[in-house]
DNA sequence: TTCCGCTATATTTTTTCGTGCATAGCGGCA
DNA sequence: TGCCGCTATGCACGAAAAAATATAGCGGAA
């Protein structure tokens, strides 16, 4: 059986997602590289893009969850805040928490499902 | 705190989404109205779009989950086959499963958030 | 026998979204 | 002092997704 469960969990403020799984992997990429266009290429997104969304989380939650720095080498770059790194954490336990609710469950649905898409 | 999550659970086979929450509200507009036209009208989608997620479902289950029938007044409609009935309760069972997982832990994630999404 | 509502599918148009490119300033380093 | 990598932001283009439009056949009912 071949099916496959995905869980999307996205958390909405008024006007805005706040946070997501694109948004999540994006903080761990930032947190790994240590800045916002490394994470963007390892992504393999336009930086543009990765900026924007960056913006949007800074923007939804209290206080900025990624602290950014202009200038040259070792000097500019991006770090993930005290309260970014707690919102990953979090996303990642519900995400964790949502799995482990579905696993048991998936079952009797599983064996509805074909083996693969019909032609 | 006006923060809101939003899960979406889709179920996979390989090549194909086979069921999500917007194929899972289709069926039930279709087990409601009779036909996938008025579902669609109901949803305020294309009749094309509505069909080509009937077509999807119909190819990722064993067999059909809704059965059509072309024709005249009485005779043409759509209705959910017992597999498609089956399918639409175990999936709703799963996304009520994943919810309740969610809201004891929701919390701690919220008081991060802002009010609503800064300018 | 004409009409209407439905299934079914092809073709075209519109919209949406993201990438790519350009610009600008900052600051360490060779 | 010139170079490079980073943040920051605007704008035009293009691809992919969605919607609109078109076409065709079926069959009950007026």
């Amino acid at each position: 059986m071949a099916a496959k469960v995905d869980i999307r969990i996205r958390i909405h403020i008024p006007g805005e997602i706040a946070l997501g799984p694109g948004k999540a992997t994006l903080l761990e990429a930032i947190h790994a590289t240590g800045s916002i266009s490394a994470a963007a290429r390892q992504m393999e997104m336009s930086y543009r893009r990765a900026w924007q969304l960056v913006d949007a989380m800074n923007r939804s939650f209290r206080s900025p969850v990624v602290a950014t720095a202009v200038g040259g080498a070792r000097r500019g770059g991006a770090t993930l805040t005290p309260l970014g790194l707690e919102a990953l954490k979090h996303f990642r336990a519900l995400e964790a928490a949502a799995m482990k609710a579905l696993r048991t469950r998936l079952g009797p649905l599983e064996a509805l499902l074909a083996e693969e898409a019909a032609p």
